[in-house]
This record gives C-alpha cells, sequence and structure tokens, in this order.
DNA sequence: TTGTAAGCGTTATCAG
DNA sequence: CTGATAACGCTTACAA
C-alpha cells in the first residue's frame, strides 16, 4: 500500500513468466496454458495488482476507447431535452461494443478557465457532434484537426463529415397535410427557436432562422400552409408552448384552428393553453407535434405527432464511429419519421 | 497523410530545438523566449501537429484527465430525473477547473458483452458513484481495488468513502409537521420506489424499503403520522403519481385530506388526480412534493416542496474529488433541503 | 532559458 | 505456447 503499485513486469516476475506472457494473461490474445495463467493471477492477487494500466495501454495501442460527445448546450440543458437522451441511450449502446464509453463535453465553455477537458486535451478515438450549428464549427475543426472520426447529428458539417440526420421538412409537410386533409385553413406554426439566443416572438418573414431543425421544419409546414402566421418559442418545453399558445390563441375572431408545434414539448404547451382559454382539443382546435416522445403527465392526450427515431439516431452514429475506427469509411444517414395519429387533431367544427 | 502523424520529436526537430523545450512550449510550465516558442509553433502547424498526444500525456503524468460517473440505471432513465440532471451540471463544473471530463458508466450492465468500457478498462482519475445500493457496491469494490478515489452521491459505501447526503428524513418530518401545524390528521404518503425493480403498490408495514431515499424521506413522515397509509410508486414521474393518486383518493369515505409525495414529480401527478376527481387543491386536498424542481407544465401551482440544493450536491462531489486528487482526504457532507411553502398546501376543510 | 536522459506501463512482433 | 525486444509519445528532474 506504501510503495508504489505493482506493474505487469512485477507481476511476471513474481509468477515467474515474461512480461509479455502476463500481459497475454490479462487480454487473452493468445492462447495460455491453464497452469501459466494460475500462477499470473495468483501472482497479481497477491501484489494487489488489478489488471493493466488504461494509460499505458492506450498509449501502446493507440485507443483510450473514448469518444467525445459534445454539446453547444449546458449539459444540464441538453438533457432536459427527452430526445437527446434518447439518442445519448442510443450511442452509449452502440458504442459499448467497441470497448467505449462516452465523455461529455462542451464545445467552448466560455465560463471556464482554459484548463477543463477538451476537444484538444481529451484521450478521444472519435467524437460526436450533437447540432452542429454555430460555434460547433469551431469545435469540429479542433477535432479534424486532431485527425480522429468524427460524426454529425442534426447538423451540417460539410460535405467530408458523416452525417446523421432527420427528413425534418418532409416529415412536417406531412402533418400539415393531415391537417389540410381535415380541412383546417386557419393554421399557425409554432417553432423551436430561430437562432442561439432567441426570445419567444413572432417570426416575420425576413426573419433568418440559423437553427437546421427550425428552418427545415417550418419550411415543411409552409409547404402546406404559405401564409400561415409564425411565432417562435425560446426553447422546447411546455411552459414555453403554454406561453406561446396564450398569445396564438388569444384573439377569438382570429384564431387559428389549428396549430402546428414543431415539438411535442411545445404542443403539450398549446394544449394547456387551450383548456385555459376554455377551448376543447382537438373539438376546438387541432394541436400536430414532433418527436413522438411520451410526454409525462399529458394522459389522456396523445399528440398527432411526427415519431422520430431517436434512439436509432444514437444508434446510428455509435455505429458509424465504430466503422470510421475500422478504416472504412461511414456514410451518412438520414432517418425518416413515423406519422403517428393521435387524438389532438380533428376536423374543425364548421364555421 | 499519409505517414504517421508528427511527434513531439519532430516538431522539436524542425523548430531546430529539444524536444522538452518543444514540450514546454505547448505546457506553459516554464517560461520560454518569445523567439523560441515562435519557431516551435511555425514548425509545428508547418507538420500539422495539433498538441501532445493526450494518451501519452496521460501515461506520464499519471492522470487522465478523466472522472468517471457511475449510474445504475439506464443513462436514458437517470437523465429522465432532474435532480440527477442538475447533479451532473454541478459536478461538470467543480471538475472542470481540474482539467477533468466526465466519463458516463454503467455499473455492470448485464446486456452487453464484457468488452463494454468499465470501471475496470477505463482510464480514470477518480469516480462518483450516483446512489450506492445493490450492485452499485460491486463497482465500488472494482474502484476500491484500483485504488482511484471515490465518492458517493446519495448512498452508504462504508465510512472510508467519503459521501455527499441529503438530510431526507428532517426535511421530510419539516413538511409533515407543516401539515400537522394546518391541522390535517388523515394523511397519505406516496413514495418512491421501495426496491429495484418495485411495482407500485401499497407498502404495507412488514416490507423492507431497501433503497436509502425512500427509507429516510419515509420514516420522517411517519415520525408525524405514523399511522399514515403508504403507497409506493413505481418511480419518479407524473404519470407515476397520477396512477397513485387516482388510487389514494379513490374512496371519497376514506379519502385523506394532504398527500406527501416524495418527489415533485408525484406530487404533481397527485394534483392532476385530484384535479380529475373534482377535488381541488389545496383547498379539498393538500400535496406537498420533495426536490423543488421546476416541474414544466405544473404552473400555476407552486408546489409546497423541500427544496434540495441538486447543484450544490454535484459540485461537493467534485469538490471531494478534487481534494482526494490532491492528497489531502475528503470530507463526507450532509447537505440541508430548504422548505418552501407553495400554494398546494392548506388547511382542510372543516368536517 | 534550454538541453540531456530516463523512464511512465504496456503490448505487437517475431523468433523459439 | 512463451519470451526477448522494441517501441508508443511524452514529461520532468537535473544539469548546463
Amino acid at each position: 500500500m506504501s510503495t508504489r503499485r505493482a506493474t505487469i513486469s512485477d507481476v511476471a516476475r513474481e509468477a515467474g513468466v515474461s512480461p509479455s506472457t502476463a500481459s497475454v494473461v490479462f487480454s487473452g490474445k493468445t492462447p495460455v496454458t491453464d497452469a501459466t495463467r494460475r500462477r499470473v493471477l495468483d501472482a497479481a492477487s497477491a501484489l494487489g495488482y488489478t489488471g493493466p494500466d488504461p494509460r499505458a495501454a492506450s498509449l501502446r495501442r493507440g485507443r483510450s476507447g473514448i469518444v467525445g460527445v459534445v454539446f453547444e448546450e449546458h449539459l444540464g440543458t441538453a438533457f432536459l431535452d427527452p430526445v437527446k437522451t434518447l439518442m445519448m441511450d442510443g450511442l452509449s449502446e452502440a458504442v459499448s461494443p467497441l470497448g467505449a464509453g462516452l465523455l461529455l463535453l462542451r464545445d467552448h465553455d466560455p465560463t471556464e478557465s482554459g484548463t477543463a477537458a477538451s476537444l484538444t486535451t481529451a484521450p478521444l478515438d472519435a467524437a460526436v457532434l450533437i447540432g452542429c450549428s454555430g460555434h460547433l464549427r469551431e469545435s469540429l475543426d479542433a477535432v479534424k484537426a486532431r485527425g480522429i472520426p468524427v460524426v454529425v447529428v442534426e447538423g451540417d458539417a460539410g460535405d467530408d463529415i458523416p452525417r446523421i440526420v432527420l427528413d425534418n421538412r418532409e416529415a412536417q409537410r406531412q402533418a400539415a397535410s393531415h391537417l389540410r386533409a381535415l380541412g383546417h385553413r386557419r393554421v399557425a406554426v409554432l417553432t423551436l427557436p430561430a437562432r442561439a439566443g432567441w426570445q419567444a416572438g413572432w417570426l416575420l418573414d425576413g426573419t433568418a432562422v440559423t437553427i437546421d431543425v427550425t428552418r427545415e421544419r417550418l419550411a415543411g409546414a409552409l409547404e402546406v400552409y404559405p401564409d400561415a402566421p409564425v411565432y417562435a418559442a425560446a426553447g422546447s418545453f411546455i411552459d414555453e408552448g403554454l406561453a406561446a399558445g396564450r398569445v396564438l390563441l388569444a384573439d377569438p375572431s382570429h384564431r387559428p384552428t389549428a396549430v402546428i408545434a414543431q415539438s411535442d414539448l411545445l404542443a403539450a404547451g398549446v394544449i394547456r393553453a387551450a383548456e385555459e382559454a376554455g377551448l376543447r382539443v382537438p373539438e376546438d382546435v387541432s394541436v400536430t407535434g414532433f418527436d413522438g416522445i411520451v410526454v409525462d403527465g399529458l394522459a389522456p392526450y396523445e399528440l398527432t405527432t411526427l415519431v422520430q427515431p431517436a434512439a436509432a439516431k444514437g444508434r446510428a452514429a455509435g455505429q458509424a464511429v465504430a466503422a470510421m475506427l475500422e478504416g472504412s469509411d461511414a456514410a451518412s444517414i438520414r432517418f425518416t419519421c413515423e406519422f403517428r395519429e393521435g387524438n389532438t387533431t380533428a376536423a374543425p367544427r364548421p364555421a
């Protein structure tokens, strides 16, 4: 306990074998006699040796078994989003057979001193960037410079970087078409933030939307309802949807008969706003969501929504990483959302 | 691109300095002439060298800059809990000045093959175990054997392991006392799961409660209301609270005038169940929560609850890790919850 | 301020 | 099946 920790050579010496043999006993990469194995293992436990030092092993092997996951938000914020959480789940599942773990990283944390573990100083085998917009590009450059494989989820990082994306536009158009088929003419759109740091408010024609997901889903809705009023929330939360819903449903004379929300949480908030205003869903207002997550506490409503394969996205990212680590190059993947009709949409009341 | 990556020696040679000088330019640990620094930096960019290889550096230094966070649940499940999320936030903040990042780990994943990155194979400087009950003890042994510093949050790992805990019992008693002071006599308790894998149901006297948090909070409530009926939910979700609330409030003749819920999410569900049953909160039923998180979508209710310093817990864990890494030994810390009166508790209706 | 030298603890390779 | 050898790429006393 007091002296330095035992190394594999100590164990080898104690067991009367060579270091390489001892190493092989632990890695299992080459057959070893049972007797030898036992001697080595006994020596190890006698010396309190618990296995090869991962640091040395990773230097030698050139692999650390660590995949970085880079977020552009505060970690707490990222995990507030059920879709990201599911995605992490899929990702963790997919890198696990690789023997890899996930290291949480922020793109560039302005509040922290430069000492923080980062893309540049962490022993990463690969990196997954989540939602590549804005300064995440800097992270991208850092990683590319290091020459480690990168995959981008829900973002565009240039042609040479595999990306995992959704058919946001087409999917959202499907929901809009569904509403039109039901006969809705006055429809409002409630979007996710238009850009980083966005404050909730109407999205006028000229406003630039820099967040890819928001822009694409919006485009899909506008294909069907080109003149729909558009309100952009400040984030994907029920309370944001509630606040926005109050605005959208405020004026009885201009009230939309349906609201297309860009996330299930926003949709849930709109439903609450409708209830609050004495409107019934779907009789008085139809509401569609996006994501297909389980919104805790929303029962008995079942959202009409686009179900995105969030966990599959994560898994795909993990598999892409695995492929690149093997030297093959990974293709970008575009996932398709599935339209699911719930009980929050119906034909509008006859005027 | 085709040949092997440049090393710091290559850079040094190119710059006409020694490897140690080049190293120092990157680490900044020793003063270097501006001219020298420039030469080295130029050589580096000429060779496409992006900085020291973290794997080699960590072997040499004996530090990897990685702190493992060990959960006993699926990652997706863990992050569904806002308290854990906040805790992670605090933790990540506290280890950041250390230059460390957080590696997500599961205790022992039965579904994965043995290859997964784990306590035993990941290059960890330290580990934080979350909620040490059940098999998390195995993880504990693994880490202790490796001789790396460990901290346990919300769990008991024996006297030699620093732990970060809450005054669960006292805090819960405070909420119960508040209800008694208001005049409540028929009070029901809605707890978190009694053990891993628990199905929602009544908790009878003899039932063993193996989850520390559940047991302690329950004990606090029972100090004030020893005869209260106790129902244990299957998890901390609004929908669980809703289901449990339906049971608790079902029978008008035995209906409690107040429900003590062990989490804010459960409390939110009970409130929904009350609304559903045509009862008003707090006029007909009082409800208390625990955690003090923001429950998305609960407005206009403000829970009467115990606010736990979730982020501070994470920070404390991080600081404990930092201390141990410096050689000093970290003390266990017991945090105190703050009672916060909202608008979900009031005196019971006169019978 | 810069250079020299000696590892850090493993594991891949190849020969026996 | 086992052993000798040679790196992996860097950091840090210590000396100059």
